[in-house]
DNA sequence: ACACTGGGCTAAATCGATTGAGCGTGTTAT
DNA sequence: ATAACACGCTCAATCGATTTAGCCCAGTGT
């Protein structure tokens, strides 16, 4: 039940906890403990195999080594693997992840932060759900590093790592209209957060540089917490009712409901009814016709994120660095109207 | 950056610290605090909304509320799946979870039970690699409660929650039979664990009821670290030296390499090559042809495992539990010999 | 011979909550 | 009248590591 304490270590090497405290902690030299006993220390800790316990330790020096992660849905393939990534980061520099999820709830999400703060996480990444400003203002003022992912809040000063919304979507627009579609609609979520208005921004706006008139009523919304069924009635009757020919999805379940719904109208996605969804998929790529898509590069989000997070832990802090990387665009077949010599399925 | 602590409250409550950990732990009762002075304290508590520093609740008691989830690949779909399950299912009861995905690697599956355990995580769920017994061995003996998911150690007793792996197979290799495929493969992992040997025990019992001769040569295995691209030719090189006419992938990734696979060969999964995965995927459902597959109770298992981490949390300790869940096999396309009037994609 | 310096190490306080032992005071039983 | 007990609460130790202040001894300078 107990573990190695590093009074143990003391009483076998006949010194004082103290002293192997400041070896262990590398304090050695700057303690002047003498190279003899350093050894004896490490070496009878190896031994043993200590391992500091991390609540004393945190107790003391209100460091716990441990990163929270707040998502807003780990069973999402963009999150899940941004997960994977930032735990294998964290990992590298002895940190541990505690994560949850928002579903983009304000409430969900301040809960959250509560239960991480009581648990003195040292450094958050953050999935804000709206409102959230004076909460993450508060960690701020505490000098608590944070990291906002995805989106960020306009009116808060912090660090944030994103991709260019608006040039992903200004992208994966630009492409309908040069594909040929004419009416280009957009599904996108009820959300009036910062990533889904630049996407919506850029659809815009790629629509106004190709000369082609916005009319309000081609952009559909769906609140998040509609369940699937919900979801693929409601773009079916969109589709119906303004009878785009082109659709941009703005954000990877939206894209997979898409699918779900142009196929069971009896449309053919590309020819009938053009289609490009943010974030990529396995099922983006595999899927016949493939869905072309703006896909993120989750990886060095991942790593950016704990790299700044890092920084500020150790000090570094500097003013807020706001990184903005590239999406790409993957074209695929779901925006071709005319079908090609399809790979056979 | 100090929170209020019990001697805040004590101060402002004119009572000893230890008085007011009484009553904030509902021992006022037992301990004879009168109900003025509980009352007095549970206002100043609410008031200066108190939340105890669970470092310093976990160093005294031992117990942290924070429960260790290590699975394969939190990024693989089952996983992240069971994991947002998990997260929820132990919010209810106060807990947070602490991931980490091991790769289905030994070692780095012994760091994180080592980082889990000087966390003091109070229980454990654990997708085991090989050679584990020993370590989770040793969390009996601490007693520290242990759920295994996805799969258990046959040589070790403790609780778990799995599915019928054999049954899934079982189900998904005589579907194919019945759909008139002669020559049935299996492509599973490298691995001798329990749940894919299972998986290959249902196949090759399959074949044996429904009178078909098994040839080891059928039986292709696939190392897990191995990278996307050398799975799918390794694929590629199987179905073209074998020649089978249809293939039971025994996990969710290889049936998504497998469809690659198939079609870059410029094969019709059907026709050509039936195939049925475990574990179900969007990708799955949603591909053309849609794919059959052997679904996990992905909610039921996340309950079960919360519910028995639980019951031994709360000192019900009891025998092992096994828990052996059915799976479901979803029957699509990918099992039909004849192009039926297709979903137009 | 005495103050001083610096090397090598330790005592004790501290972080915040929990908990076993115990201390007055008033009431009851004998 | 006095032991015995209930009541209502507090003291102080404890969990394990960190950290400040400082002790003791040897050597140096004057």
């Amino acid at each position: 039940m107990k573990g190695i304490s590093i009074k143990d270590i003391a009483r076998q090497a006949g010194v004082s906890p103290t002293t192997v405290s400041f070896v262990l902690n590398g304090k050695a030299k700057e303690k002047r403990i003498s190279d003899q006993v350093s050894k004896k220390i490490l070496k009878i800790a190896n031994k043993l195999k200590y391992k500091p316990n991390q609540l004393a330790r945190g107790l003391r020096t209100g460091k716990t080594k441990t990163l929270g992660l707040i998502v807003e849905d780990i069973a999402n393939n963009f999150f899940a693997n941004v997960a994977k990534v930032v735990e294998d980061e964290a990992d590298k520099h002895g940190y541990k992840v505690l994560y949850g999820s928002t579903e983009d709830n304000s409430d969900k999400a301040r809960g959250l932060l509560e239960v991480l703060k009581y648990r003195q996480v040292d450094g958050y990444i953050i999935t804000p759900a709206k409102n959230m400003e004076k909460e993450i203002e508060l960690l701020k003022m505490v000098r608590k590093p944070v990291v906002l992912m995805d989106r960020y809040l306009p009116n808060v000063d912090s660090h944030y790592v994103v991709v260019d919304n608006f040039q992903g979507a200004f992208a994966a627009t630009s492409h309908l209209v040069e594909q040929g579609y004419k009416k280009i609609g957009i599904i996108t979520t009820t959300s009036d957060q910062v990533q889904m208005k630049q996407r919506l921004d850029g659809f815009v706006a790629a629509l106004k540089k190709h000369g082609i008139p916005f009319n309000k009523n081609v952009v559909k919304r769906l609140p998040f917490e509609m369940d699937r069924a919900a979801h693929t009635q409601e773009i079916i009757r969109y589709l119906r009712t303004t009878k785009v020919d082109a659709v941009f999805f703005a954000t990877n379940y939206l894209g997979i409901y898409g699918i779900e719904s142009i196929r069971s109208m009896g449309l053919r996605i590309g020819p009938d009814v053009g289609m490009v969804s943010f974030d990529d998929h396995d099922l983006f790529r595999l899927h016949s016709p493939s869905i072309t898509c703006v896909s993120q590069p989750i990886e060095e989000i991942g790593r950016q994120i704990v790299n700044l997070l890092m920084k500020e832990l150790n000090h570094a802090s500097s003013t807020s660095q706001h990184l903005v990387l590239s999406p790409t665009l993957e074209v695929r077949q779901s925006t071709q109207k005319t079908v090609q010599a399809e790979l056979p399925a």
